[in-house]
DNA sequence: TTAGGGTTAG
């Protein structure tokens, strides 16, 4: 929200409401009566064009202050525009409005090219009170004083606003362009919108245009429709980068990486360079799909940008995501500008591989010698206090974020502590926190309880929590789920089976639990139970191997995990082909000598899972690397980085 | 004189 938002809220009147009102002079102002000289006319006009053109500002002010207490003017209005550019580029709001006080006078209102131009000048300050007022009191108004101003209340967020207006430009009478059109649709925050907007591009035949097509695009993906957005980037060829990134973008931003770097490689095989944009809309799609290897390729492309910010950004997270915290540890220390996104990522790339100690020492750092820490940040701090089981330093930051930081506890941040007390076995002060909270606790948080209410085997407090959730979101599986599998552990099998069958009769079902990696170009992926996999056989060998291997260390299946009410050996046998299992199992197949094997999953990790990769470690040293929804575990001669604590 | 694409959490 900016600062001029809070208080300026344009009012819109009907065509008809506007006159002509002349602007306040300043001919009073003694300030602009200090010429000593006397040069000639001529000499005072040629010398206000060339330091209009060249600068200095200071002096072609002087310049205009002399030719209006000598009410003269310039002998080309032009000479005005490039002293409007002036104060824009010196950045002096101040002198911007000098300018404008002096076309106002004398008599003569500024021609409406110079008023548009004011009103950039005013925009781009930020000045929209100005701006507002200027506009308001134009005699006439042409496409670029509407678009200037549509395009400002946009920026502001205020965008009813800005789709009021263009209704108003409409009717007016006056035409849209395409920079009308690419700064409206910006302002579509619903689809509904953005089709009659989509409409109205196409009735007036701008559907071609590069700048218009790459709004819609951007659009129709932030408002969810991918599809339409595909469409509209694949109606014609296109010869033009943005384009291509826009829809690129938008695939990667919204969880289609596949898709986005299909398109990636269809834009290099058409022959277009890739640059900066396309580059992080690439490499967030990898980071996405934790496809390290296709990323790594991408870095290798990156390297002539070795400087831009946001790129490193984007790398930096790549190799934090994927569990390569060394890599990701080099770039942070060599990236010549940091911005509080860079700490941000790395502090949560830290607590998500169990770093969490580290991940405090650096946000140390950070206020010593950072950016100022934002929103996301905190979430981060406590995330890694919550994950290293820090309970007084996440409840320290908690309760000092407003007053250290100015940062409101926002809902993440109760979620944060809502883990970090559940985690502790603290269920009650969890409960407590939430009903104390400022903000309607959503699903996301009750959801967090009810995992502790698992790990700490509470069904009484699971039924009270399930029954919030299903309130905000009663089709929601995961409840489901967590709380048949609290019953199970439980062994109240009758509670289960009521579960499941309200389940059914819902039509609710179980998203089935994936686990897969990389190896060369190619994913392979793993569903429990699942014996489709071409090597299945050999997976199979493989896994009994292991087991016999991991026996030997103690390792016993943990039946608890089993979900249905089944005989102990049908248990044991539903854990062996586990995703997890057989993922590991095909990596040690395909293991190269020295590197991890790296496993990502859709679901929480589960226990015997764990303990089998722990021991897989140690019995094979290998290292293995799982990435679930939330953290890493990093398995390494038998321990795991998170501790056990997850 | 007006317009388009990239990075952080859960």
């Amino acid at each position: 929200m900016n600062r001029f938002s809070r208080h300026f809220r344009p009012k819109l009147y009907p065509r008809g409401w506007l006159l002509y009102r002349p602007f306040s002079t300043s001919s009073n102002n003694p300030h602009l009566h200090h010429q000593t000289s006397k040069p000639s006319p001529n000499q005072l006009v040629d010398s206000f064009t060339r330091l209009c053109l060249h600068g200095p500002l200071a002096d072609a002010l002087a310049v205009l202050d002399s030719l209006e207490s000598r009410s003269l003017h310039a002998a080309d209005p032009v000479d005005y525009l490039h002293l409007i550019k002036l104060c824009i580029s010196a950045g002096d709001a101040d002198a911007g409005r000098l300018v404008h006080r002096h076309l106002a006078s004398g008599g003569r209102f500024p021609m409406l090219f110079l008023s548009n131009s004011l009103l950039g000048m005013y925009v781009r300050f930020g000045l929209v009170q100005d701006a507002w007022k200027l506009f308001d009191g134009l005699p006439q108004r042409n496409v670029v004083s509407w678009t200037t101003m549509i395009s400002a209340l946009i920026d502001l967020e205020l965008k009813k606003d800005a789709l009021e207006l263009f209704a108003f430009m409409l009717r007016d009478g006056i035409r849209p362009n395409m920079f009308t059109f690419s700064s409206v649709l910006r302002g579509c925050d619903s689809l509904r919108t953005l089709k009659a907007v989509h409409c109205c591009v196409f009735n007036h035949g701008f559907n071609t245009d590069v700048f218009v097509r790459s709004s819609l695009i951007d659009v129709y993906f932030s408002n969810g429709d991918s599809e339409s957005g595909y469409l509209v980037f694949d109606e014609m060829s296109t010869w033009d980068p943005v384009v291509w990134n826009s829809v690129i973008g938008g695939f990667a931003q919204f969880g289609h990486g596949c898709k986005a770097l299909e398109l990636f490689r269809r834009m290099k095989r058409a022959g277009f360079l890739a640059e900066q944009a396309t580059l992080t809309s690439a490499l967030r799609a990898c980071t996405g799909m934790v496809y390290l290897e296709m990323g790594q390729q991408i870095h290798v492309h990156v390297l002539k940008y070795e400087t831009d910010l946001i790129l490193n950004n984007a790398l930096l997270d790549l190799y934090c995501k994927s569990g390569t915290l060394e890599e990701a540890e080099s770039i942070f220390q060599r990236m010549p500008e940091k911005d509080v996104i860079s700490w941000s990522t790395m502090i949560s790339g830290l607590a998500q591989s169990g770093r969490g100690l580290e991940a405090l020492k650096l946000f140390k750092l950070m206020k010593a010698q950072g950016p100022k820490p934002n929103y996301i940040t905190i979430v981060g701090v406590l995330f890694a206090c919550s994950h290293a089981g820090l309970v007084e330093d996440g409840r320290y930051y908690f309760r000092s974020m407003k007053q250290l930081f100015d940062i409101e506890p926002g809902s993440e941040h109760y979620g944060c502590m809502v883990d970090l007390l559940g985690r502790a076995g603290k269920l009650d002060e969890a409960l407590k926190l939430i009903h104390e909270m400022k903000l309607k606790p959503d699903a996301i948080i009750w959801r967090t309880l009810l995992g502790a209410c698992r790990v700490h085997k509470n069904p009484t407090l699971a039924e009270y929590v399930a029954d919030e959730i299903l309130k905000l979101e009663p089709g929601d599986e995961g409840c489901y789920i967590l709380l048949s599998n609290i019953y199970a552990d439980a062994k109240q099998w009758s509670d289960v089976a009521q579960v499941r069958n309200v389940m059914r009769g819902r039509g609710i079902r179980k998203e089935p639990g994936r686990s897969w990696m990389e190896l060369g170009k190619e994913t392979h992926v793993f569903i429990a139970g699942d014996f489709s996999h071409p090597q299945m056989e050999g997976i199979k060998l493989e896994l009994e191997r292991l087991i016999r291997r991991t026996s030997d260390l103690g390792y016993a299946p943990d039946t608890d995990y089993v979900l249905h009410d089944l005989g102990r050996e049908q248990k044991e046998e539903s854990l062996w082909y586990h995703g997890e299992k057989m993922a590991i199992a095909f990596g040690m197949m395909n293991s190269t000598q020295g590197k991890p094997i790296r496993i990502m999953k859709n679901l929480r990790i589960c226990g015997d899972c764990h303990a089998f990769a722990k021991l897989v470690s140690r019995t094979e040293g290998k290292m293995i690397v799982i990435r679930d929804p939330v953290r890493f575990h990093h398995f390494c001669e038998g321990t795991c980085s998170c501790g056990d604590y997850w």
